[in-house]
DNA sequence: CGGTTGTTTGAACTGATTCAATCTGTGTGG
DNA sequence: CCACACAGATTGAATCAGTTCAAACAACCG
């Protein structure tokens, strides 16, 4: 999956900027403040999120090298980490200089915009069109590749609580719970605490009508 | 609401490419058709849409002035037109060109795939934060300020289907029917034929949830 | 006129929500 | 070390929102 070369990473590593710790108990930022900042993720991973009366929708995820351009106006999205996170901090001025001095890094900037609204599409298609359990099993599946490709065949520890995906989703934790339980009675997934090993990882996809290349 | 200005429209008027009339009964591009275009609405509308089994979900829509780049990789979404449609096809060669001639289009565009962003994640709230109702008054009152801003208070002609609305709200079109009787009982809207007016706009924005700031 | 596309309505069914209770693991302070 | 609090996972039961199927109706077009 499109990580980052360690030459493009380093290039990155010389954005100024400060580094912070983000907790997943509280929002990291609330929606409307006007902030002009550029955020990278370092460790861990970020949600962006709109509330929408008392229910909460994540509506993207930010998982380490990715990153978060500050909009023109102030943005409705609140930002809230998912675990606990480690972020640089920079301002939308340094981190033009650096695109601007490093031709290569616009591409990968440009590829990634593509990718998240690739992202936003499916994630649209599932809210949208699928059922509860391909929702889940949808979000399973992309999680197993955002996270560590190699761990697809093995394991992944989920960094979500049920209640995450049902935000995600677009569902009630209680019926995430319930999914899950329904996958894991089907022979498709074994569950450790927040560990998920993929049992049968083909039919996981069919389940969650998941096909990979929208993740590039 | 954002239109171009004057000169800009004629800036990009002046972008060289042929003139094609879109049919709305069939689709105008398929998924996964590797195309290196650059696509503007002069007149019509155009869907963004992804099928999902027997199922289709529009992702996104483009209103006349607004344009369609192409990815780097095959799309996985088709292109279908909502309405008669004219588009303007070019390359992104020459819209590369005309970006670097006019500084100021870069900030345009820029703004656009911003709004463009802003709008995804409002339709995510909206399939997956609220019911149906709610759903469909948030569209209703999304269209009337995308189409034409003056005829807000006054009425407006849908471009959709009934079955269009389900396809952009997540749900079947018997249900969107009876949202729209159920939206009309309550005098929010009055109906004649394809044509709303709206009777008590503050009200539907309230049932919808709809906060017009996300159209900047 | 017939064909096609879109709208409207009813009835049966089902998937998902909600509410509430229980259970588990973890961390904290005494 | 135990008691307690707290967050998350699990389960059952009742309810409800939305789907599906089917049929009728309206509007439009060649």
């Amino acid at each position: 999956m499109p990580r980052l070369s360690s030459r493009q990473a380093e290039i990155l590593n010389g954005l100024p900027g400060r580094i912070v710790q983000v907790s997943p108990r509280r929002a990291f930022r609330e929606p409307l403040e006007l902030r002009d900042e550029v955020i990278l993720v370092r460790k861990g991973l970020l949600s962006l999120y709109r509330t929408c009366g008392a229910k909460r929708q994540i509506v993207a995820l930010r998982y380490a090298g990715e990153g978060i351009l500050p909009p023109a106006l102030p943005p409705l999205f609140g930002i809230q980490a998912i675990v606990l996170s480690e972020v640089l901090i920079s301002t939308i001025d340094d981190f033009d200089v650096l695109l601007n001095r490093h031709s290569e890094l616009q591409e990968v900037y440009r590829r990634r915009t593509e990718r998240h609204t690739s992202i936003g599409y499916e994630w649209l298609v599932n809210t949208g069109s699928r059922d509860a359990i391909a929702r889940v099993a949808h979000l399973l599946c992309e999680t197993a590749l955002r996270t560590d490709a190699e761990s697809a065949g093995e394991g992944v520890t989920l960094p979500f609580t049920q209640q995450h995906i049902g935000q995600i989703t677009g569902q009630s934790s209680v019926n995430v719970n319930r999914m899950m339980g329904e996958l894991e009675s089907l022979g498709l997934i074994r569950r450790e605490g927040r560990t998920v090993h993929f049992l049968d990882w083909v039919e996981l996809q069919r389940i969650g009508g998941f096909q990979p290349n929208y993740l590039r």
